[in-house]
DNA sequence: GTCTATAATTCGATAGAC
DNA sequence: GTCTATCGAATTATAGAC
């Protein structure tokens, strides 16, 4: 028993639990707005998820999909990361329910945690000069990364919101850049 | 009549209401519990700032206070503003309940827009090399800080986190050096 | 100025018919 | 599987006594 009758009722149930928390924040969006949205009953959204909680878990399962560095150039990892990034933050909803729900819910954040230690720390770990820095490179990356989506899609801060893809790939591609890969005291030429 | 008998209670509010406005966000702290902190009656809140708005309002108020960096090199404008940023969020709990709040509240948002635009704004405009480019200049600015204190203060990733004050200065502060006054196409030596 | 009492909502969660 | 009805709890906000 693979598929159930009831898969397309639990996908619906799905994106529009991203959508909702995405756009309102943990606590804001409610079960009962969700099922509207997927034009369900909410109690359909209890007997699948059993609570809140649950049905957040289940719709903030998230892959980062990091490309395979291993055909870019060392020099052009960071550029190439920070589009990745704006690719999946953009084609996604799940990244921004993630970030909003990780601002007040331990849950997420906890998931937020694991996603950039798991996924971003073994790709810092391979780029990095030194292997025992990779936890500080991806963290410092995720600084970066996490505050330019902050500012972009949440606080949408104009002159950030209004940058185009490549001008943002310009400007964070060698910051990215030196955090997996620079050294501490080679300051970047004013 | 500059100074009312009620002063005192209403800093104490305001004062409580920071804190809980910082630890739990702007849903999740409620005005009962502003109030017991206060160790005040609820409906005194509601009659000083008429609804939950409007205290969050009055608690956010709240000001960078950038230092004047005509006595500073222009090389270390970077360095000296990460710390200045440090220190100022570490102080304080008004930034990390403006942030907390902004995140899923319009009107906090539009308060953090305003304090970046309007404080950091200016600061860019005397830094950059094209004042035309201050805003973007300045919104790179806040990505990178407001980034840094989301996973530092926010989410705690352990490796963000556990870095010592110096450190932070030292792997951020190029980078804000590099969005203030560096050129685009003068990319860091990996 | 301060407090009690309560109105008015809203929401998560449950019980149970069909 | 699906829906109705509702409980129970929590909260903002108001009215009014003292």
């Amino acid at each position: 028993m693979t598929t159930r009758r009831s898969d397309a009722t639990r996908a619906a149930i799905l994106a529009a639990a991203r959508e909702r928390f995405a756009a309102d924040g943990f606590e804001r969006a409610t079960i009962r707005s969700i099922a509207a949205d997927a034009r369900i009953d909410p109690s359909m959204v209890m007997r699948y998820y059993g609570n809140k909680e649950g049905l957040f878990a289940a719709a903030a399962e998230f892959d980062l999909r990091l490309p395979d560095m291993a055909e870019v150039t060392p020099g052009q990892a960071g550029s190439v990361l920070v589009g990745h990034f704006l690719q999946r933050w953009e084609g996604d909803d799940t990244l921004l329910a993630l970030l909003r729900a990780a601002v007040t819910q331990e849950g997420p954040a906890e998931r937020i945690r694991a996603i950039f230690a798991g996924q971003l720390g073994p790709l810092a770990a391979r780029l990095a000069p030194d292997p025992a820095q990779a936890p500080v490179r991806a963290g410092l990356v995720a600084t970066q990364m996490l505050g330019f989506a902050l500012c972009r899609y949440v606080l949408r801060l104009p002159p950030v919101a209004g940058l185009e893809r490549d001008e943002a790939v310009a400007w964070l591609g060698p910051t990215v850049q030196r955090y997996l890969t620079g050294d501490l005291r080679a300051l970047p030429r004013s």
